[in-house]
Formats: structure tokens, C-alpha cells, sequence
DNA sequence: GTGGTCTAGACCACA
DNA sequence: GTGGTCTAGACCACA
């Protein structure tokens, strides 16, 4: 379920955190469920217990868990997140789209651009 | 060139501000060129000398224009200012596209989005 | 007992909500007594009844009156909820003031700024 | 300047954070002013450097300093942060202001309440 | 068993 | 020299 790269020079605990954050919002771990314990990951990826406790104490800051002592780490109810970043992003695409018009560019070189841009964000996921 | 909209709760300077930030933009007023002077914009506008004198005033702080004592005020250089806006510009819509590849948002949907928005965005103009 | 204002931008049944929420915490009604049914209140400020109804469901989803078929509905026992909300608004005042010691506000100030916001509450009400 | 209490329950980063904390909003620690070096800091307060890591990284997530890798940390330029938490404070009170006419408390005993949480909340300091 | 804190110490990147 | 990351491992509180 977590693969890392060595290669990316990202800390690793970074990677973790990023990667439980797409699991996450995908839905593959869904609302409630339990997340491996801080040390059986770091056995399993062969990596320091306290670099996965970081990751987990990072992704409870943001909202995407909740630990409870002696009991483990869990996925928390994120759709309030979902939707408050959905709203959000909409507001910024708005406030964007009306800048470019502002700036006299066209509807045709907008829908370009914006999908230029969308095709690379996906080729760079 | 400047209309007034008394419905508009903003002040008037700042309507003047925006609407000549638009003409220079979009290169209807071209560098160089000089802005009606502020008693003859007063009189057209039957507005006090003072509010065009601020909203000048703000212009040339945002470098719009330059004024020159005794001369009159005119449209400054803003190629430089056009190009870091929209290098700006660009740099948040490929940010936004990402976290739309990120929000799990497909790229149809992405590209409805952006039309509709853009289109609000024309007809509020 | 219950005053639309038409001018408010709120839907007219959150307003009835609000209102039979205020007569109930302020113990103009108590606990048992009944409610205008559905039918005479709506001829009484000349809406329609689905308004209402849709007010007393939203009531009684929160707790502050129960309905029974074919007999109306009637005020609950809120001394539970009244017990727990002046329990949470004096959390809430003490972190205030905990905050306040933190920010540097001293006590006239503080007591100063309270009375005047309770004055201004007063007012709106 | 910073005085570790191990009588405290609390972590000692913890404590660290908030003693930072108030220097910096009290303005002992002025803006852009270097603090300790994570290493002297620790040899200083005979703790390990990880500790006082934690605590400076706490404090840059939350905008009180701001670290240059290899240069040190720095006190933030904090006003707008401060002025946000207090337009926000008194968002708060102006609610909890407005709760309490709606739950019938009247201004003595409103303004009694204040007092005395205050002076609890001084005293706790 | 589980998360949370802390020590001791290594190594890296940046300046 | 400075902050940032990570390992190895201890001990605590909670369940």
C-alpha cells in the first residue's frame, strides 16, 4: 500500500504522509478505519518508528486522522474537508477566470491553456 | 471612456483606478499616452478635481502611469508588469489544475468548469 | 407570538424555527404545552403550511418539541439541552478570557469591550 | 530567558513553544531578531537537540519564526497575526455576548461571569 | 499493544 | 555553523 522512493529526495516521511493523503481522499481507506500501528509500518518498510510517527502526527495536524493512545491511529471523517476544499477551489478557478479575462485573453486561449495545464498535472501525478 | 456607477458601493476613486488599469491593460490607452488632464476629467465626470487627483494618485503608486508636474500624467511602460501577471497568472491555474487532478475532479468536468466559469466571468465584465 | 419580517433574506421557516427556539429557551412556552397546530398558524400569518410543517420537523429534529399523530405537538423537556448549552457558552467564555490574559488585554479593557457587546446584543435583539 | 519546569505534566517542547510564544507577542523577541541556535539552545538548557528541532518546527508551522537553513531562525513579522486574532476574539465574544441575551442572562450576571473567569484566567497564568 | 516523548548521535544540504 | 532528516532505542501513559 506504501512504496518508497529512495530516489525522490523528499524526505520520506514526507512521501508517507503524502501518500495515506491520496489513500485517504480516494477513498481506499475509508472513514474510521484503522491505520497500521506507527511500528508495524516502520517493520514492514523496514524504516524507523519514529519516522512514521511523524508522518502520522503530521497527517492528525491536517485533519486526515485521529490517533487515540493505546489504541491506534485512524482515518477521520473527511467529507466537511472535502467539500471546504472543493468550495474553495472553485473560488480561486472564479477569481482566475475572471483575471483572465481582464487581462483580454480569450475564451479559446483559456480553454488551451487550461487544458495543457490539466494534461500535465496529470502526466506529473 | 470612464463611466460612473453610482449604484456601485465602492468609492468613486476606486472606480476610476479600475477602469483605467483596465484601458492600460488592455492597451486601449498605449504607453506614452496622455491621460485627460484631472480638473478636465472632473468636469466630464462632474465629479471634484480631488477624487480624480487620488485615484491618479493610486495609479502612478501601482505604476500605471507617471505624472509629470506642469505636463500632465501618461500611461507608463507596463509591458514588464503585464508579463509578471500573467507568468502569475499562470503559475496559480497550474497550480489549480493540479489540485483538480489531485480532488479527483476528471478532466471533462475540469473543462465544463472552466468554460462556465469563464463565461460568468465575461458576462459580469 | 411569532413575526415574519419579510425584508430578512433567511427562509421564512428558519425564521419560525429561530423564533420558537427563543420562546422556548426563554420559557415563554413550557415544557408540554402545545403548539398552534400546523393549519391555524399558517392561516394565522398566511403561508402555506408545508412552511410550517417543514418548521416544526426541523424543531423537533433538534429536540425542543415532539409531535404526536393526531394531536399535535408540544413542547419538550429541554432542561437537558438549556444544562448543556450554558455549560459549553461558559467553556467558551472562559477560553475567551484565558485568550484575553494571553493577548495582553487587560481587565478594564476586557470588561469594558464585554459590557459594550452586550449592550450592542441587547439592541440587535 | 527560557526556563524548563519538569514539574509540569507537559512535553518539554510544549513548553518551549509557548515560552517562545509569549516572548515573541510580548515583543521581547522583536522581528527578525535570531533566536538560539537549535544546538546551543539544547547544550544551554541540557536537553537534546531533537527537542528544541520540535519546538522551532512548531513555531515556523505556525508563523511565529521563520528558519534559513544554515543561517538560523528567525522572529516573524507577527502584526497581521496579531490583529487577525483579535478581530477574531472579539468575533467570538460579540457571539458569546449575543448567546447570552438569548439564554436570558441578564447584564449583572453576564458582566459578574466575566469578572470572575478573568480573574481565574489570571490567575492560572 | 498502542501512540507520545525524549535521548544520543549520524549525516545531509546550504551558507 | 546552521537547520532538517533519520536511525536506534528507551520509557511513559493509556487500554
Amino acid at each position: 500500500m506504501i512504496v518508497l522512493d529512495y530516489k525522490d529526495r523528499r524526505p520520506i516521511y514526507e512521501q508517507i504522509v503524502e501518500r495515506f493523503q491520496e489513500l485517504i481522499l480516494a477513498k481506499v481507506l475509508e472513514c474510521g478505519e484503522k491505520l497500521p500501528s506507527v511500528r508495524n509500518l516502520a517493520m514492514e518498510l523496514s524504516i524507523n518508528p519514529n519516522t512514521i510517527q511523524r508522518a502520522y502526527m503530521e497527517l492528525e495536524r491536517q485533519g486526515f486522522i485521529y490517533s487515540i493512545k493505546g489504541k491506534g491511529s485512524f482515518v477521520a471523517d473527511i467529507q466537511d474537508m472535502i467539500d471546504i476544499r472543493r468550495r474553495e477551489w472553485e473560488e480561486h478557478m472564479e477569481k482566475l477566470a475572471q483575471e483572465a479575462v481582464h487581462m483580454g485573453l480569450d475564451r479559446k486561449k483559456f480553454m488551451e491553456l487550461a487544458e495543457i495545464l490539466y494534461k500535465k498535472a496529470e502526466e506529473r501525478k
